[in-house]
DNA sequence: CTGAAAGCGCTAACAT
DNA sequence: ATGTTAGCGCTTTCAG
């Protein structure tokens, strides 16, 4: 009734080649303290000779615990936001898991059936904590979390008001940098070109357009302080799109009809630069020479734009650094602590404009 | 001493609810056909009012199994093959889990050191199958997979005679049907741009080039028959790159030096591609006016290239579909049966040439 | 067809 | 400091 071994060496094993108690081998394997050096010298030498694995699932059920965290992908977006954004966010998260034994677990959300199968997912305690990409304001995800009180990191946050943990490129900044930059070139007539404004991400870059404008003088809006409300004169030069090409191509081609005389343009991505440059370039202007353009660097294809087009670069990669961190304390202490990270963007001037 | 309920109801539980034994709950989960109608209504019932899910781990530890894949992906391919190629195949294999109750494990590899780990990793039993891209021809992955037993399936292969299951796209197909194109269209001094030749992609797509050539009386070398060896005038018409932009690059400025009357070029990557249109463009050469540029599809930066040019597209998502099918099917039967799966590619013709 | 019982390998509480 | 013990929740014989 016994012995059907699958072959690896238990602690149990380990405990007897090393001439000890399993309780001890568990606790040199967990690093506690309360080992005499004698006792941790055998136990090593042992898990080394009989080349020792622990039984994570075994682990998993004992210790109530999975060692496994969930990043959560919603399908729709993957398309959207250029994939190289999420590639940099997993090297990240990647990089900063390699040290700890913590898996990652790839959840693609497609279809609101799945979406609402997460929540069982989660209650079987089937990870230990969640990063999350892309939310959207009305994304539930990030409260039912909460509800669960389990340790959860999002990339960028739903509103101002985000009570679940975060980390989040400086939209605004990096938008104000960007159209302080074409001012400083001399452009008098920016547009900007948004992302959907259910999103907080488009609406904080917008709003750093509308800093900036207001900073030169420029009738950009009614901001200044932060507020996404505001109209007046100044919104003509604005025009949405949906952070894909064809959006900023259209958002272009609104731009044009209603100010011909336009002179610069911060698209809220590069892809929508891209979309945008193409419309210029179909209407015979040149770029940069008559209408100067900066994007939001969320995919690859910025690297392949005209160079001479100066983009606002996140710090992506070092977000998912920063996200997997976040989450490993946040399971580390069992309180709930939120933390809140915003890193700072920067702007990569590529030529003359 | 007993009684410290993580919360969640188990298996026991739902037993009492629904009156049976636990071993009759257990086999209505699994879908045992041994069980009564009655049995089976009852347990779902209870199933179902108390929200039952079952514990993972503990279903790992008495299963002996994991339900859990690993897809295994080699850091500095990631930077490679432009990131938009592993979307897509990510996006294909998640849909395919999707049914399934498998959970996909993300594993980057980037040090040699993280590639020895990983045969502990797989050594403790952590996954039930892999998931392997990117192979090089001397990757030790896939034999390692191989003696221990471990399901395991590729994309791409290692070489022709790949003895590990493996899914591919008829990179040899795909490159004849490129340079095929090309002379359909007139030209006649038709040049590629390899990539690296230690990867079998490569050579394949190398092939293809030469088999076109061989078909249509043009001096690409020996070949006609899939041998990848063979030398000749025509080899002044190959420049190997690397897949990368700058490689592209440096290639066409060599074919350039050499063949100053190139007319057609078949690149074995998009980004290639874009760095020998650069190229061309500097040096005053209309594409594809002068010369004609097709690439392999492999990022996403094809769309946002001279819509004039005209590429193959590989079937990316299937192929992540398609590998993840082959695995569980791997993992199902126990016996190693190896299945190789090559899926056509397509010419997308963008325009004029 | 279905209970009962024996673990899977580990952690954690309990005694020493 | 360390051995012992009791489970964690499930699958799987083994008897009926």
């Amino acid at each position: 009734m016994n012995g059907r071994h699958s072959g690896r060496p238990t602690l149990e094993e380990v405990a007897v080649r090393a001439g000890v108690g399993r309780g001890t081998v568990s606790r040199v394997i967990n690093g506690s303290p309360r080992v005499s050096d004698r006792a941790k010298a055998a136990v090593e030498a042992a898990i080394a000779e009989l080349g020792y694995v622990p039984n994570r699932a075994a682990r998993a059920l004992a210790g109530n615990r999975t060692d496994a965290i969930a990043l959560v992908i919603p399908e729709p977006e993957t398309r959207l936001f250029a994939e190289p954004y999420f590639s940099d966010i997993i090297r990240g998260i990647g990089a900063e898991l390699a040290d700890t034994d913590m898996q990652l677990l790839l959840t693609l959300i497609r279809t609101p059936k799945e979406r609402a199968r997460f929540g069982q997912y989660l209650a079987a305690h089937r990870v230990d904590g969640v990063l999350l990409v892309s939310v959207h304001e009305d994304d539930p995800l990030p409260d039912l979390l909460e509800q669960l009180e389990m340790p959860a990191v999002l990339n960028g946050r739903r509103s101002d008001l985000e009570s679940v943990s975060y980390v989040d490129a400086d939209n605004v900044g990096g938008a104000r940098a960007a159209v302080a930059h074409l001012i400083d070139r001399g452009r008098r007539r920016v547009a900007t070109i948004t992302g959907p404004l259910d999103m907080y991400v488009a609406r904080a870059r917008l709003d750093g357009y509308r800093q900036a404008m207001a900073d030169a003088g420029l009738g950009g809006g009614a901001a200044g302080g932060g507020a996404t409300g505001g109209s007046g004169a100044g919104e003509e030069l604005i025009a949405a799109g949906d952070f894909t090409e064809e959006g900023g191509r259209r958002a272009m081609r609104e731009l044009l009809a209603r100010r011909p005389d336009v002179d610069g343009v911060f698209a809220a991505s590069d892809v929508m630069a891209a979309g945008a440059r193409a419309v210029l370039r179909e209407e015979g202007r040149r770029v940069p020479g008559d209408v100067a353009l900066v994007g939001f660097e969320d995919s690859a294809i910025a690297r392949h734009m005209d160079p001479a087009l100066t983009s606002v670069r996140q710090p992506t990669e070092e977000m998912g650094r920063t996200m997997a961190r976040v989450l490993l304390e946040e399971i580390a202490e069992r309180a709930a602590v939120r933390r809140h990270v915003v890193l700072a963007t920067e702007l990569v001037q590529r030529e003359s404009v």
